[in-house]
DNA sequence: ATGCTATGTTGCAGTTACTGCAACAGTTGT
DNA sequence: ACAACTGTTGCAGTAACTGCAACATAGCAT
């Protein structure tokens, strides 16, 4: 009964290419929660979704990227204006900076979301790929906490060394790149659903008080 | 001429496994650093190094392991237990927790080491892929910074909730590993000389301090 | 010396991910 | 009716990788 494909009208109607992506997608996640990402070929996808190879690869670059959905995250940028002149705590403030968006900034289904991290999380491959991402914007991170760093040192009346702003600010890009990470639980198997990412996001701040205290 | 081949001795000597490996690492890297790692194919490494491709794949599983030397961060044992007992800052002792070490525990030139650095940083992929060796030691580093905070909380008469001893240790966990690669310099094309790497190493202490503090 | 076994290398055929190119099909605007 | 655009496809080719079976060399036991 050719179970997957959706053989939706007669007439052979044309798609658009925000929905055969999708239909992609839809097929790569399902399958990769069925059988794992690994087990899973990339025709095995292009069946589902009732395409060829040679879209799925006009629409992905990669296979990783059609469970990843295209999703880059992405500075942003009014947060980062008021971030850079604000004071106090970091935190809070460096975690509204990064967003994860589609190329045109569709907002994303909640529950593919949910999905799609379940199948990110446990795949080494994934969160790797995942990894890569952030690093392409962790150099612009690392320029707005620069900045941020050098005004409110400034202000204080105790400016920071042109070195140790610059170390200081590439360990603070990284944390915060690997924090991203934490939250959203794609490191060795913890859930990445909804609400224990929520979770995580809301005891963040204390429990980096707790342990910093414990670091150094 | 054929520049790259070693024709050693005329007699076709046996190598051993070892020999092999070293040679086809040798290639690898040096091919890496000349055209960029994106740029090099197996098939060329392998003729520089005067190997079949089958051989190649005998000795390394991907064409990334082959730059990255077999070489996996693993827990120092001896080094756990001491740790999981000690009391105060848990950055120093933590760091000594991991060591990079090929499997049967050879020590590594360091001149080689500093030209496979070379051509790691940089290279996205080959980040990542090092990103996921260090995802499988996360875990067991977790099991141990766990105990340790447990033992710790407990003696300080501060038993910590089974939940927030979780969250603080697998937190820590995660942060411990992320500044392993960026001590290591392996993010966003930072130096991976061994002058840059022991300087990061020498100020992480301070800068965490510093940074930490600003955080939350 | 003879044969056994362990170790190491290789060729070959096959799979999977991915790319470039050229063709073709609806859709839309003139 | 025609052109321009968008989206899909087939095909041929490359690169990474795997399994299998064959073969060569070295050390060892008899």
């Amino acid at each position: 009964m050719s179970e997957g494909e959706v053989t939706v009208a007669e007439t052979t109607r044309r798609m658009s290419a925000k929905q055969t992506a999708a239909r992609i997608e839809l097929a790569a996640i399902d399958l990769a929660l069925e059988h794992g990402f690994g087990a899973v070929t990339v025709d095995m996808i292009c069946a589902q979704a009732g395409v060829s190879q040679r879209t799925f690869f006009n629409h992905f670059r990669t296979k990783e990227a059609a469970i990843l959905g295209n999703l880059h995250p992405v500075i942003d940028q009014r947060a980062a204006r008021e971030f850079v002149l604000a004071t106090g705590p970091l935190l809070p403030g460096a975690l509204m900076l990064v967003r994860l968006s589609g190329e045109d900034g569709t907002p994303d289904d909640p529950k593919l979301m949910a999905r799609r991290f379940r199948a990110i999380s446990g795949e080494p491959s994934l969160v790797a790929k995942q990894m890569e991402e952030l690093a392409h914007i962790e150099g612009e991170l690392v320029e707005i906490l620069s900045t941020r760093l050098r005004l409110e040192s400034e202000r204080a009346g105790t400016p920071l060394s042109p070195e140790a702003l610059e170390r200081q600010s590439a360990l603070c890009g990284h944390i915060l790149g690997s924090l991203m990470l934490y939250i959203n639980g794609f490191q060795h198997g913890r859930e990445s659903d909804p609400a224990a990412i929520a979770a995580r996001m809301r005891e963040l701040p204390t429990d980096i008080g707790a342990v910093l205290g414990k670091l150094v």
